[in-house]
Order: structure tokens, then sequence, then C-alpha cells
DNA sequence: CGCTAGTTGTTCGCATACGAACGAGTCCCA
DNA sequence: TGGGACTCGTTCGTATGCGAACAACTAGCG
């Protein structure tokens, strides 16, 4: 240590006082994204109405609609989810009846999804809500903001 | 109904095939939120390691240390955590002793929380890998991105 | 003073979310 | 062909996240 640091530390420690650099929580990245994915997921919610789907629920539905057949752990992969948590989700709409399950008999590991009749339905309905509910999220940008904060968003998938 | 409406609304599916108007989960705003908010919650616990502090529990022992004292309610909105959510919160971090309670005398409803000294210094600490993990959160994008990302953020609180 | 409206913190139930561990099955290569 | 490595789906435990209901308390108004 050089001499005349002691008044110098000080100063220092005036100016930080106790690391108190101005770590302002609500400017961090991580807690906004938190807020903001809060707010989305309660207009989903309030918008999906008696469709009764959480965004998870309709992000299976969507998935499976779009490719017919899946299998469980596939569909958890396409929809970000892991094999614990796709596996609630598929309970919920299996029982709900929009989903069926079938062995495969290639690979007796696997259940196959299909959607019934009544979920081809209720997926059908529930993207038409879908693209308000994207709407609504993003109503507080411009045209232009919303193209950036989507691209943006890719980048950090 | 007016007449020949059948052979319109015929056309009209038609072009609109069962509402399969490509809807592309993979590029909808709230399915992205999701997954930006998901990897940076893994990246939030990877880095975090030791502390074994989640994001809502950083986030209460952050604004705790920023106030001094707080009522727990208060600290529930200040964090964006409605009051079932911020309880479990706070038990956890009384659990470990980072937290303090003392009933309020001016108002009996009111526990005032704050921060013990074991407390302060994880507080202290975890703010500082804090940095690193906002950091790390937005390493995907250039500075001028990064920018433009939170002040968008923001709006969509 | 007394009544009503609102606030505070708690509990319950349900739905993500994920790590860890597990049994069953498949794949590939020595 | 045998065996190790991997995959699939399930279960358990823990932590958000929120609606709903609740008892206790405060505040404000007639």
């Amino acid at each position: 240590m050089p001499p005349a640091s002691n008044a110098l530390r000080a100063l220092v420690l005036a100016s930080v006082p106790s690391g108190k650099t101005d770590y302002r929580l609500e400017e961090q990245a991580g807690h906004l994204m938190r807020r903001a994915h809060q707010r989305h997921t309660a207009l989903f919610l309030e918008m999906m109405g008696t469709l009764e789907l959480t965004p998870t629920q309709f992000a299976a539905l969507a998935k499976i609609k779009d490719l017919g057949e899946v299998t469980q752990n596939h569909l958890g992969r396409l929809t970000a989810m892991d094999p614990a948590t796709i596996q609630g989700v598929v309970q919920r709409l299996l029982a709900r009846g929009f989903v069926e399950r079938r062995p495969d008999p290639a690979d007796r590991r696997v259940m196959v999804l299909s959607l019934t009749s009544i979920g081809a339905r209720a997926a059908r309905d529930a993207i038409a809500r879908g693209r308000a509910i994207t709407h609504a999220t993003l109503a507080p940008l411009t045209a232009a903001e919303q193209q950036v904060f989507v691209n943006l968003l890719r980048k950090l998938s």
C-alpha cells in the first residue's frame, strides 16, 4: 500500500457507501423481463377467458395442431418445457379431452400425441385469441418498436 | 341470412383453411418472452451459485437493503409480487436468517422487515453477482441493442 | 361512538418450472 | 451377441405466481 492511501480510501468509501453503488433493481434486464412476462401472462389468461387455457397449454395445443402427431418429450423440446413440465401440461390436456395418446408400436417407450376433434376446435379458437393477445401484449410499443423488440427477443431465445 | 351466402362462405373458408393462416408460435412475443426469461433464470441460478438465492429472493433482499425497513406487502408491491407470493419468499429469507421481523407498534397489522448482518453481507455479495448476471443475460446483444432492449422492456413494465 | 370500507398478512388450491432420480426400452459398437 | 450409453416418460421435492377466502386491524364518515 502506498502512503497517503488512508485519506484516499476514505474518499472512495465516502463516494461508495458500503457497496451502495447505485444498483437499481428496477433497471436490471432480468427484473424487467420478469415483470413484462408477468404482464403478458395476466393479459393472456384474461383474454383467453372461457377457453381456460394457460400459456403453456396453449403452446402445446398449437404445436400438436401444427404437427398432427408428436412424441411427448419432443413436444416439450419444441415448446421449451422439460420432461417434468410437459408431463403435467399433457395430463391436463388429456383430462379435458383435447388430446389423445396412443402407444407407438415402433418404440415402446414412446406415447404419440394428437388432437381430438374437440381439441382441434379449441386450438382454432385459441389461436384466434392468441393473435389478439400478441397484439395487446405489444400495444405499448409503436409498430417499429414491436419489430425491433421481437427481433431482440429472438436473439435472447 | 342473405341468399348466395353459402357459396361466399365456402370461398372465405377455402382462403382461410381452418384458421391455419400461418400462426407461428415461435414468433409470438409472449412465447419469446417466456423463453428469454427462462434463459435468464437459468443463468441467474447458475451464477448465483453458492449463495443459493432465487431471482425473487434476490429482489426482496436488494430492496430491503435499499430501504432499511419495509412492510411485507409494501415490499411485495415494490418487487412485483402479490401478498401470497411475497409471503413465501420472506418466510424463506427468515428461515435462512437473512431477514428480521418485528411488529409495528403504530399499526398492529404490520410486520416491519429489515436485514440481519448476515443478510446485509449476503445482499452485498449477491448484488455484485447481480451485475454479472445482467451482463451475461444481455451478452447476445450489442451495447446499442442492450440499451434499446431495456428501454422497450420498461415500456412493457 | 359505531359502522362500513379498506388494508395486512395468512392459508388453500392450482399451474408452471426444473433438478434429480428412477424403471423401461432402444441403439450402437466392440 | 452382449453390454454400456442414451432416451422416454414418471415421480418427488422445492420455488415461483396468482386467485380466492379469511381474521385481524385501521380509517373515515355519518
